[in-house]
RNA sequence: GCGCCAGUAGCUCAGUUGGAUAGAGCAACUGCCUUCUAAGCAGUAGGCCAGGGGUUCGAGUCCCUUCUGGCGUACCA
C-alpha cells in the first residue's frame, strides 16, 4: 500500500474506534505545508451525520492518533482539520522499503486488459503536428498501466480504408492512367514494385482532397473508387496494398524516432471480415433501417434531450463508413482479446462519433455491460492566434519537421557547454534532449484542453521543460559515478537532516499516488508533475548539501542512497512518459 | 437552434474531486559559480479565478444564468 493509504487506513481505523464511521477517514496531501505534512478532512463530513461540532469530533479522533508512534505530530484545527505529520524514524522506514520494493509500494491490484487505440493516422498522409498528440498521450498511458500491472495491448490502428483511399486511388489514376492496376483486361501478375512513392503519394493526397472539393464528378468516382475498394476489386486492391506498404514503412519511421512502437499495427481494413457479423448482428436484433437509402441505426437514447442523429452503417452507394469499421473493429477485439477495457485516444472533436458508436455497439451485443470503452479525448493544437496551427506557408507543420527543429536547437545548446567531447554523442544527446522538449511540452498541458503550439517553448532550455528534468537526472548520475570512483557507497537512509531533504522524502513518497491518480483521470500531465516535484525539490537539495565531502560516513551513504533512489523515480517516471536521459549534458 | 469543451498573474499553464493564505514556468528586477554539471539555486513584483445569482460552516471547484471563444451536429475521418 502507498503512504496515502496507509495513513487513511490508520485514520479510519481511529474514527471507528472514536465512536464514528471509517468512512469519513480520508487522507490527502496537505494544503498548508507550514503546519502540516497531511491531513484529514472528515471530520467537518462527519458534523452533519453526528450532530456534533467538526472540531469535537477532530479532537476525538487526533487524540487517538497521538498515541501512534507514526506520527510526530498530530492536531486538530478549527474548524475540523485533523492534521498529521510523519515521525521521521518511520518516513526513512517507508524509504527503504521502497527502495526495496520493485513496485514502489503500490497496492495490489485486479489486472485489466485494455486495449490502446491510436485513432488512425492516415495512410498516404505524413504525420503532422497534430498526430503528436494522440501519439505521446497514448504511449505514456500504455507505459503508465503495464507499470502498474496491467495487460496492455495497442493498435496504431492506421485509417486505410475511407474515403481517403478512394481519392488516392482516383487521383492516381488520372495522373498515371497507363498503370496497370487500372487496366480492366489485365490478368497477368501485378509487379512487385511499389507504383508511388511516399513523397508521392504525399504529393497526391492534398490535390485529390482539393479536386474532390470543386469537382463533383472527380467526388463522385472517389466514392465509387472506396466501395470498389472495399469489395475488394481486382487492380484496386493490389494497387492499395502497395501504396499501404510503402506508407507504413514510413510510419514506422516516424515512430521509431518518436520511440513509441505498437503491438498490432492493425487498421481500418482490417475490420472488414467482421463487418458481415456486424450488420447480422444489427439485423438480428432488430436496429437496421433503411432511410434515404442508407442503413442506419437509432441510437437515440430516453436521457437525451433532443434525439441524437442516427448512426449510418451502410451509405446509400453501399460504401462502409468509419463507424461501420469501427464496430467490426470491436467485434474483432472482443474475440480476440475479450478486454475489460477500449481507450480510444483520439481528438475530442470526434466525441459524438465515440458516443454513436458505443451506444450502437452496447444495443447489438458487440461489447457487453462489463466492457468499459472510454474516449480519452485531447485538445487541438493551436497556433499564437487561437486558431489550428499552420506554419508560416499556411500549411500543416509535418511532424518530421518539427522533430528536426527540436533537435538541432538541441545540438545548438549541447554546443555551448563543452561537457559532451565526442560529435556522436553530442547527436545522440541532442536527440534524446530534442525528443524530451517535444514530449514534455505536450504533455504537461492537461490532455483535454486546446492549447498553443509555441515552438519557442519547445525549444527553451529552462523553466519547467524536459531538459530541466533530464539535468536534473544527470547531475544525480555524476555524483553517483563520482562516489563509486572514490568507492564510497550507497546505504540506508535516514532520518532527514534538513527539511528540504525531508521535502525530497515527502515528494518521493508520493510518487505512486500520483501514479494511481494519473490512471484514474488518464492524465499524464499528473506524472509530469510529480516529475517537477521531485526535480524541484532535488535542486534545492543538491544546492544547499554537499555530498561526497560530508565527513559523517552514515549520512553520506545516506545520501547516496537517497540519490539513487531520487534517481530511479525520476527514470521510471521519464521513462512512462517516453524520455530518456543522456549520459551527459 | 441543440450538444460538448473551455475562460485562473502581462504570456503559457497547474490546481489532488467542496477545505485553511489560489500555485508553477516564461517575461521583468536583485543576488549566488577557485567547492559533487549555473540547462541550476535563492529572492522581489505580479490575482474581483469572465460577470451575476444560488447551495453551506466553507466555492476556482457543485447548481442556475449571462457573456466570450473553440469544436461538433445522417451518408469525411
Amino acid at each position: 500500500m502507498n503512504i496515502r493509504q496507509q495513513l487513511t487506513q490508520i485514520v479510519s481505523d481511529a474514527f471507528e474506534k472514536a465512536g464514528y464511521s471509517r468512512e469519513y477517514g480520508n487522507v490527502t496531501g496537505s494544503n498548508r505545508p507550514d503546519l502540516c505534512q497531511f491531513q484529514c478532512n472528515g471530520a467537518m463530513s462527519a458534523a452533519k451525520e453526528y450532530k456534533k461540532a467538526p472540531i469535537a469530533i477532530a479532537r476525538d479522533v487526533a487524540e487517538l492518533l497521538k498515541a501512534d508512534s507514526r506520527f510526530s505530530m498530530v492536531d486538530a484545527a478549527a474548524p475540523g482539520f485533523i492534521n498529521m505529520s510523519l515521525d521521521e524514524g518511520y518516513l526513512a522506514g517507508l524509504l527503504n522499503d521502497m527502495a526495496a520494493d520493485s513496485r514502489l509500494l503500490l497496492p495490489e491490484m485486479q489486472p485489466l486488459t485494455i486495449v490502446i487505440d491510436y485513432g488512425a493516422p492516415n495512410v498516404a498522409k505524413p504525420l503532422h503536428v497534430g498526430h503528436l498528440r494522440s501519439t505521446i498521450i497514448g504511449d505514456a498511458l500504455y507505459k503508465l498501466a503495464k507499470f502498474l500491472g496491467h495487460r496492455v495491448i495497442s493498435d496504431v490502428h492506421l485509417g486505410d480504408w475511407g474515403l481517403q483511399m478512394g481519392l488516392v486511388i482516383a487521383e492516381t489514376r488520372r495522373q498515371k492512367p497507363g498503370l496497370v492496376y487500372f487496366d480492366p483486361d489485365f490478368t497477368g501478375e501485378y509487379p512487385e514494385e511499389p507504383p508511388l512513392t511516399v513523397d508521392e503519394m504525399n504529393f497526391i493526397y492534398p490535390q485529390a482532397s482539393a479536386r474532390a472539393k470543386e469537382d463533383e464528378a472527380f467526388a463522385a468516382e472517389a466514392a465509387a473508387a472506396t466501395v470498389a475498394l472495399q469489395n475488394k476489386a481486382r487492380g484496386y486492391y493490389e494497387f492499395w496494398q502497395q501504396i499501404r506498404q510503402v506508407s507504413v514503412d514510413d510510419l514506422k519511421r516516424s515512430y521509431d524516432i518518436l520511440g513509441v512502437s505498437f503491438d498490432y499495427w492493425y487498421g481500418e481494413s482490417d475490420a472488414a471480415p467482421y463487418i458481415e457479423d456486424v450488420l447480422k448482428l444489427l439485423r438480428e436484433k432488430g436496429l437496421l433501417q433503411e432511410s434515404e437509402g442508407a442503413l442506419i441505426v437509432d441510437v437515440s437514447m430516453p436521457e437525451d434531450k433532443e434525439p441524437m442523429p442516427p448512426m449510418i452503417i451502410v451509405k446509400s452507394d453501399g460504401g462502409d463508413l468509419y463507424g461501420t469499421t469501427d464496430l467490426g473493429t470491436l467485434l474483432q477485439r472482443m474475440r480476440d482479446w475479450n478486454p475489460d477495457e477500449i481507450w480510444y485516444v483520439v481528438d475530442n472533436r470526434q466525441s459524438f462519433h465515440f458516443k454513436q458508436v458505443f451506444r450502437c455497439a452496447g444495443l447489438a451485443g458487440i461489447i457487453g455491460d462489463d466492457t468499459l470503452c472510454i474516449h480519452i479525448g485531447f485538445g487541438t493544437m493551436n497556433g499564437k492566434d487561437g486558431k489550428p496551427y499552420k506554419t508560416r506557408e499556411g500549411g500543416v507543420m509535418r511532424l518530421s519537421d518539427l522533430i528536426e527543429t527540436v533537435t538541432s536547437g538541441a545540438y545548438d545548446r549541447i554546443c555551448q557547454s563543452d561537457v559532451i567531447g565526442e560529435e556522436e554523442e553530442k547527436r545522440k544527446a541532442a536527440r534524446m534532449v530534442g525528443m524530451a522538449a517535444l514530449k514534455i511540452g505536450d504533455l504537461i498541458n492537461h490532455r483535454n484542453k486546446d492549447y498553443i503550439f509555441d515552438l519557442d517553448r519547445f525549444l527553451a532550455t529552462d523553466g519547467k521543460t524536459g531538459p530541466y528534468l533530464q539535468y536534473t537526472a544527470v547531475r544525480i548520475n555524476s555524483v553517483l559515478s563520482k562516489a563509486r570512483e572514490q568507492s564510497l557507497k550507497p546505504g540506508k537512509i535516514l532520518p532527514p537532516a534538513t527539511d528540504t531533504e525531508r521535502d525530497l522524502m515527502l515528494s518521493l513518497i508520493g510518487v505512486a499516488d500520483n501514479m494511481l491518480r494519473a490512471f484514474a483521470d488518464k492524465a499524464p500531465n499528473v506524472i509530469c508533475e510529480s516529475l517537477f516535484d521531485i526535480a524541484t525539490v532535488f535542486n534545492k537539495f543538491y544546492g544547499e548539501t554537499k555530498i561526497l565531502t560530508c565527513a559523517d560516513e552514515s549520512r553520506r551513504a545516506s545520501w547516496l542512497g537517497l540519490l539513487e533512489l531520487t534517481h530511479r523515480m525520476l527514470i521510471i517516471l521519464l521513462d512512462i512518459i517516453g524520455v530518456d536521459v543522456p549520459e551527459k549534458m
